[in-house]
RNA sequence: GGACCUGUGGUGCAGCUCGGAGUGCACGCCGCCCUGUCAAGGCGGAGGUCGCGGGUUCAAAUCCCGUCAGGUCCGCCA
């Protein structure tokens, strides 16, 4: 016999551990009561209900026991009559026959039905998130995201990674995302932040020759909310020494790859790769879901002097939409509307029908124009052909974010399709002040044979910095860091930093850096993200235990709430009144 | 900051266009009956500020305005 290590001192097991091969045994189980049928005053079943599932519990006599009652039961596994076994149950050989049951809990009725016979709606969830953990969907959910926490941590210790906790008390260092802030007591009017990521922390670790550090580490950013994103978050945050991009993207590929076949038994392919300028070029985003086709094609050179005024541009872009022939007027007046949302100017559709191309656009294209559009993709009779004439980047863009409202699947369908996008340009604009902006942080090294366009073409400098993407996810993203204080300085100049302003902000790394820095690099992915996606869920609520809504609120706690007096006093608080 | 969707006994819905008594359905809950059920079954019952506030009207769940809560998205997220 195994050692059962879900046996205590009040149960033998979990419900459905008990199987026909324990017929005869006298045992017990704990559980809540999920179902009570009385048949009169000399029979009755009761569902019990614990982590594991169901089991059925047979009573002689009439059961005094509610739903939700906490009970211990004791009987006797039995294998069920002929013909009354139930096939929907794991356990729907067997039965367990002279019970006792001994009531452990009483319980109210609960506020919503846990049976999941109806899908009830997540504030009522989120209220009540205790019962909620009761039924089978968020007890597989958080498992399954303890299963992938426990694989990530097994797989990056056996590449040698050393895990260290850094503080969640941390000083601010305004750049990027909004911070959260906590006043300090014993500082009247100074203030920790909660870390956006723990970015310096680590490029600090290594400074100290931890050249191998992980963390499973929460994050902290004050922004909006969506489904993908929650103010605090769960990182696999790594960083390592003396090397280069290609050992990163090889020690988080081995760490995703462990993860997804403990969370779902089957090992994916390598991860393969591209440039972001590929990413943008074929799929018009930088997190392309390679789950269906649908590349974008581009018309640029058919259309270079086109008499179309509808095309004259600096680019454009087609796509495929299979089948798509059969789009009513309205949805392409939609779908219009959307890539007008988006910033275009306009929508261009073809259908590809028996007869000929079918557009109001049709009659003013070349013979050359119309071949071109017809020969999209190997399209056939019976797919539609949408293309947006702009500046590159932007057709690129509405095309892509059109691609993915017509052809992305549910989260929970297709193959689990991972993507390394590499080369990110280093600069991503101009900010109010006339200066570029950083694409990742101001710490990325830029491409070394881009180096001298740093001062010449910045919009140009590819940085040595990369996202991992599944299924049109961003999963995480991370890059070679700077390790040379001239680089540094010129990249710090470019993003109008002054030396002053350095020093203000990132002084303790920028110093740190003098006592001997070595080239190190990182990532960080978000588990919340990778564990949705395993389980199938749209939305990371579904696998975090307490998530807030959209407007950041705890529903079951009530968070955020006024403080005492006391504790204003303490901190040197004074709120000024609302309105 | 903005756009759109949702809000009706404990739960999930219908009713809302086209105003006419809190009307209906399913589940749950309470009581009684029932010796093999398992979404048990039968009979009976309780349970409502139609999110909230205002307006229009003889009359508002229904129309209009505002507001709150939840959701999806844009902005935002180095």
């Amino acid at each position: 016999m195994p050692i059962n290590y879900e046996a205590t001192s009040m149960r033998d097991g979990l419900c459905a551990s008990l199987n026909a091969t324990m017929v005869g045994s006298r045992v017990s189980v704990c559980g809540w009561v999920a179902k009570r049928r009385e048949h009169g005053e000399h029979l009755a079943f009761l569902d019990l209900r614990d982590r594991s599932g169901l089991l059925q519990a047979v009573v002689e006599g009439s059961l005094d026991v509610r739903p939700e009652y906490v009970v211990r039961v004791t009987g006797t596994v039995s294998l069920r009559p002929e013909g009354t076994r139930n096939d929907r149950l794991a356990t729907g050989d067997i039965e367990l026959s002279q019970c006792d049951v001994e009531i452990l809990a009483h319980a109210e009725a609960p506020p919503f039905q846990l049976d999941d016979r109806v899908e009830i709606d997540e504030q009522v969830r989120l209220r009540y998130r205790f019962l909620d953990f009761r039924r089978e969907l968020m007890q597989e959910n958080l498992r399954l995201r303890a299963k992938v926490n426990a694989s990530l941590r097994r797989s990056m210790e056996a590449q040698g990674f050393c895990e260290v906790e850094t503080p969640l008390l941390w000083a601010p260092t305004p750049e990027g995302a909004r911070e959260f802030v906590v006043p300090s007591r014993l500082h009247p009017g100074d203030f920790y932040v909660l870390p956006q990521s723990p970015q310096i922390a680590k490029q600090l670790l290594m400074v100290g020759g931890f050249d191998r550090y992980f963390q499973i580490a929460r994050c902290f950013r004050d922004e909006d909310l969506r489904a993908d994103r929650q103010f605090e978050f769960t990182q696999l945050d790594l960083e390592a020494s003396f090397v280069t991009q290609d050992d990163i993207l090889g020690f988080v590929s081995l760490a995703v790859l462990d993860a997804a076949e403990a969370a779902t038994g089957v090992r994916p392919d390598t991860i393969g790769s591209m440039t972001w300028a590929q990413a943008l070029d074929l799929y018009g985003t930088d997190k392309p879901d390679l789950r269906f086709g649908m590349q974008l094609h581009d018309l640029s050179e058919v259309f270079a002097s086109t008499q179309v005024k509808a095309f004259s541009a600096s680019c454009v872009k087609a796509m495929r939409v299979p089948g798509g022939a059969s789009y009513t007027r309205s949805r392409l007046d939609q779908l219009t509307e959307q890539a007008k949302e988006l910033g275009a100017k306009g929508l261009a559709w073809f259908k590809l029908t028996p007869d000929a191309l079918e557009s109001p656009l049709a009659r003013f294209l070349s013979e050359d124009e119309a071949a071109a559009i017809r020969g999209v993709d190997d399209a056939e009779v019976g797919d539609l052909i949408l293309c947006v004439a702009d500046d590159y980047v932007s057709a690129c863009k509405v095309l892509g974010t059109l691609r993915v409202a017509i052809g992305s699947p549910p989260v929970g369908e297709g193959p689990h399709h991972y993507v390394w996008v590499t080369e990110f340009p280093m600069f991503e604009g101009i900010d109010d002040d006339g200066n570029l902006t950083a694409a990742h942080h101001p710490f990325t090294m830029p491409h070394l044979d881009d180096l001298d366009l740093v001062e010449t073409n910045p919009l140009d400098v590819r940085a040595q910095a990369y996202d991992l993407v599944l299924n049109g996810w961003e999963l995480g993203s991370g890059s070679v860091r700077i390790h040379r204080a001239d680089v540094q300085s010129r990249i710090f100049s470019a993003l109008g930093i002054s030396e002053e302003e350095a020093q203000s902000r990132f002084g303790f790394l920028l110093s740190a850096f003098k006592y001997g820095a070595p080239p190190h690099a990182g990532f960080a992915f978000g588990i919340d993200r990778l564990v949705a996606i395993f389980a199938g869920e749209e939305n990371i609520r579904e696998v975090i235990a307490y998530p807030k809504t959209q407007s950041g609120a705890d529903l079951m706690t009530g968070a955020p709430k006024d403080i005492t007096d006391r504790q204003k006093r303490e901190l040197s608080m004074k709120i000024t009144p609302k309105g």
